[in-house]
RNA sequence: GGGUCGGUGUCCGAGUGGCCAAAGGAAGCAGACUGUAAAUCUGCCGGCUCAGCCUACGGAGGUUCGAAUCCUCCCCGGCCCA
């Protein structure tokens, strides 16, 4: 069976959790994961949602983007194991980027008429939005998604197209093409859309920057834990579900938990920890909840370094040169530059405005006065200064 | 190629010569309440050397004391026609 990647990042992300936990449910039910990366068709782009016209990525960006996504996909999948069901890693340009015109149109084109192309759902979206238009490209994106489904059939006696529940329409296409052309039957599954608690799409805050992604380098295992550690009430039972092996059991235990006794987090805790160690393994999961243990614990002051220096490593920090505070005659280093450098706030701005709103905690006492500076005497053993905004946003400045 | 409608802040969407950093909504952030939850209420929500200044309403010019708003050319999209 396989299931379609989108090569559009050099890592996947939480929105991808799924449909990784679902090769991996198959494979361990017995059969053989092939996990395709849209090589080809990730130059053109799914017409999918309501989205417009999507940007095409060139060569070498996708080539880039693969090289980042194939580790991850070891991390789900057994790539080596015996018994025939070893996942495999493919790239559609391999049968997509020799395809010519004339075959496309002869071999392809000749099985599908407009008018049922017309119908699907995500190209019916496009044609209502009098705004938006859809490209021929896109347009012909569900044909090469069916033609990956036939090639696979043939080359590797792929029957079973999974996808989410937005795929339905390309993977039917599939199904009939393989049915037209090799006068076989083949299936397709799909999975659920995951959501959150209010309903809207997990994981894709629509803006890229702040994404949750599996790479290490791009989102901590720190922050993925705490992504997955502030999932509501509501739909962690859910989430148990999807995104980790537990037993049935053991998930309905937590549910239980969580009604019982919400204010422990057993659950959240739970899918943090198996979901940040499934992608980075036990011992991060261990680090971040060491660091985050140490920041929300009561006395910051009063911890001691060994703990503090532990934390540097695994929760976000900054480090500041030390001549930064001691500053000149009105002090050290103007709260509000600190606050910017550590990411908290990305412009003076708003800085300002989260420090005037009492949002801002330097070692977790709140510090209202925007023209308020950071000194030596706000280190904590001469060295680090615990930043936080809001509730739960902490920063490290550790001075060099 | 012709006609026509349109391109506004993160998104949707008002505005059609000064009262516009630009209505309203959504998203986001913070505060209160809590449990590092949800719901609710409140504030913020372009930038800065922040009672002021700068940059912005597809792009470049122009008219005007003054333009998101008028004119010219260009770019992009929808629809209709060829």
């Amino acid at each position: 069976m396989y299931i379609g990647f989108d090569p559009t990042a050099p890592s996947l992300h939480v929105g991808n959790l799924l449909q990784l936990c679902t090769l991996r449910r198959l494979q361990l039910g017995g059969h053989q994961p092939i996990a395709l990366a849209g090589g080809g068709t990730g130059m053109i782009g799914d017409p999918g949602g309501r989205s417009g016209e999507r940007s095409l990525l060139g060569r070498e960006e996708l080539a880039h983007n693969l090289g980042g996504i194939e580790p991850q996909l070891g991390r789900f999948l057994d790539f080596t194991g015996a018994g025939g069901t070893a996942a495999l890693l493919l790239d559609n340009a391999e049968w997509l980027a020799p395809l010519s015109m004339v075959d496309y149109l002869r071999d392809i084109g000749k099985h599908f008429t407009v008018n049922q192309m017309v119908a699907k759902e995500s190209v019916k979206a496009r044609f209502e939005r009098p705004d938006q238009g859809i490209s021929y490209t896109e347009f012909s994106y569900m044909l090469l998604q069916a033609f990956d489904y036939l090639e696979l059939f043939r080359r590797h006696d792929c029957r079973l197209q999974v996808g989410g529940s937005d795929q339905w329409g390309n993977i039917t296409m599939g199904v009939d093409l393989v049915r037209k052309v090799e006068r076989a039957e083949v299936f397709g599954l799909t999975t659920p859309l995951v959501t959150k608690a209010d309903g809207t799409k997990f994981g894709k805050s629509e803006s890229g920057a702040d994404r949750v992604w599996l790479d290490p380098t791009m989102t901590s295992p720190y922050r993925l834990y705490q992504f997955l550690f502030n999932s509501e009430d509501a739909i962690v039972g859910d989430y148990l579900r999807y995104f980790t092996f537990l037993v049935r059991e053991e998930i309905e235990g937590l549910d239980l938990e969580t009604e019982a006794h919400p204010e422990r987090r057993s659950a959240q805790r739970a899918l943090a920890r198996a979901v940040c160690g499934l992608v980075h393994g036990t011992e991060e999961v261990e680090r971040a909840e060491r660091a985050a243990a140490a920041l929300f614990g009561e006395e910051i002051a009063e911890l001691d370094e060994a703990t503090l220096l532990e934390v540097v490593d695994d929760a976000p920090s900054t480090k500041v040169p030390r001549t930064a505070l001691l500053g000149g005659a009105d002090g050290g280093l103007p709260l509000v530059d600190a606050v910017v450098m550590s990411g908290l706030a990305n412009s003076k701005s708003r800085a300002r405005q989260s420090i005037d709103g009492g949002g801002v905690y330097v070692n977790n006492r709140r510090v209202d006065d925007p023209t308020a500076t950071l000194g030596v005497a706000d280190l904590l053993h001469d060295r680090y200064v615990v930043l936080r905004l809001g509730k739960r946003n902490y920063h490290l400045l550790v001075a060099g």
